[in-house]
RNA sequence: GCCUCUGUAGCUCAGUUGGUAGAGCAGGGGACUGAAAAUCCCCGUGUCGUUGGUUCGAUUCCGACCGGAGGCA
C-alpha cells in the first residue's frame, strides 16, 4: 500500500493546536482527525475544550464523541476507529489532520502497525491489582525480564499490564512489541509540534482557559454527568478536580486551583512526549507572534 | 502596654540534645506499545528574620530589635 498523506499537528494542551487546524481545513478542505483521550467521551465538552458545534459545521471532524463515558474506552479502540476514519477520509481524495495532544494514541496510529497484544481482562487486572508491587514485579522479571528492565517496580499499571499480556497470550509483552517495531510508518507524516520556549507563557494561556471553562459551566456539566470517579473518563482533567468540589472534598477555589495545576502538569508530560519526534518541524508559539508563520507552513504542506 | 507562641527552599512545614539543614507541594528533566488528561523515575545551597552576646564554632543557647499569630485589664 502507498503510503498517503497525513498532516498532524500536535503540542500541548491551550497551545493552539484547534485553531490552526481549523484554519488549514477551512482553506483547504481537509478534515480533522481529533487525537484526544477524553474528546471521544460523549457529553464532556465544556471541560475537554471540545470543537464548537460551529466549528464542527465547517470543518469535518472525527474521534469526537465516538464513546460513552461510561465505557473504559482504549488507545487500541482510539487507534482501530481512527485508522478507518483516515481511510474514508483518503477515499473522498482529502488529507486526514491528526490533531490533538495524547501523545500514545498518536504514536500507535501513525508510527507503525496498531497493537497487537491481547486486551485487557478485568479479571486478571483485578487480581494482579491485590498482589503487592514487589510481589509482580518479580513475578515479571522471571517471564518477561526484558520488560521488567525496562519498567520500574513502582509503576504498577505497567507491571501489570505486561503481567497481563503474558498471562492472556502466554508470550511476553516484549514479543509483542518486537512484532511491531520493524514496520514501517503507516502514513506519510508531516509533522507540526508546537513548542512554547517561554514556559510562563503557556501557563498562563491554561489558566486563563481553566477560568474560561469554569465561565461555561464545568461545574454544571459535572453534576450533570453525575458519574462514578473510578470511571476512566471521570479521570480527565477537570472532571476529577470538580467532582472532588462536589462531594465536599475542597473548596471550589482549590478545586479550580487543581485544574490549573493539573493542566500545567499535563502540559509538561506532552512537551517532553513530542520532543522524541526528530522528524517533526517544531514551531514556537512565540507569546502567540508566530501564528501566521504556522499557519502558511501549514498551507504549504497541502499543495 | 504586658504575656505566650512564631519567623528555615517559590509555598506548607520538619530538624539540628551547638559542628552551616530535609520532606511534601510547586518548578525542571526523563520514561511511555490495549487505563495515557493515566502511571512512574531522577533533580533540593537556602544570608535557617535582623543584630549583638556566650562559645574553638550558633540556624540551634541568651539579649535586643523588626515581622506575624494568639492571649491578658
Amino acid at each position: 500500500m502507498a503510503a498517503k498523506k497525513v498532516i498532524a499537528i500536535t503540542g500541548p494542551t491551550a497551545s493552539g493546536k484547534s485553531a490552526l487546524a481549523m484554519s488549514l481545513c477551512e482553506k483547504s478542505g481537509c478534515e480533522i482527525v481529533s487525537c484526544d483521550s477524553m474528546q471521544v467521551y460523549r457529553g464532556m465538552d465544556i471541560g475537554t475544550a471540545k470543537p464548537s458545534a460551529a466549528d464542527m459545521a465547517r470543518v469535518r471532524h472525527h474521534m469526537i464523541d465516538v464513546a460513552d463515558p461510561r465505557e473504559n474506552f482504549s488507545c487500541a479502540d482510539y487507534v482501530a476507529l481512527a485508522s478507518k476514519c483516515i481511510e474514508d477520509i483518503f477515499s473522498r481524495g482529502n488529507i486526514p489532520v491528526i490533531c490533538g495532544g495524547t501523545g500514545m494514541y498518536f504514536e500507535r496510529l501513525v508510527a507503525t502497525s496498531p497493537p497487537l497484544s491481547p486486551p485487557c481482562d478485568e479479571s486478571v487486572r483485578r487480581s494482579l491489582e491485590q498482589n503487592d508491587s514487589q510481589f509482580n514485579y518479580e513475578t515479571l522479571r522471571r517471564v518477561d525480564p526484558e520488560t521488567a528492565a525496562k519498567t520500574h517496580m513502582n509503576n504498577r499499571k505497567r507491571v501489570i499490564r505486561a503481567l497481563e499480556i503474558y498471562i492472556c497470550s502466554g508470550i511476553p509483552k516484549s514479543v509483542w512489541d518486537e512484532k511491531t517495531q520493524k514496520d514501517p510508518p503507516r502514513y506519510e507524516l508531516k509533522h507540526v509540534s508546537l513548542i512554547s520556549l517561554d514556559r510562563d507563557y503557556l501557563y498562563q494561556r491554561i489558566d486563563s482557559r481553566v477560568d474560561a471553562m469554569i465561565k461555561q459551566g464545568l461545574e454544571g456539566e459535572v453534576r450533570e454527568l453525575n458519574l462514578p470517579s473510578d470511571l476512566t473518563s471521570m479521570q480527565a482533567i477537570g472532571y476529577k478536580e470538580m467532582k472532588e468540589y462536589t462531594n465536599g472534598e475542597v473548596t471550589f477555589e482549590e478545586a479550580v486551583n487543581n485544574i490549573k495545576r493539573k493542566s500545567r502538569n499535563y502540559a509538561k508530560r506532552q512537551l517532553t512526549w513530542f520532543r522524541r519526534y526528530g522528524d517533526a518541524r517544531f514551531f514556537d508559539i512565540d507569546g502567540g507572534r508566530n501564528y501566521e508563520n504556522i499557519v502558511n507552513f501549514l498551507y504549504s504542506l497541502v499543495e
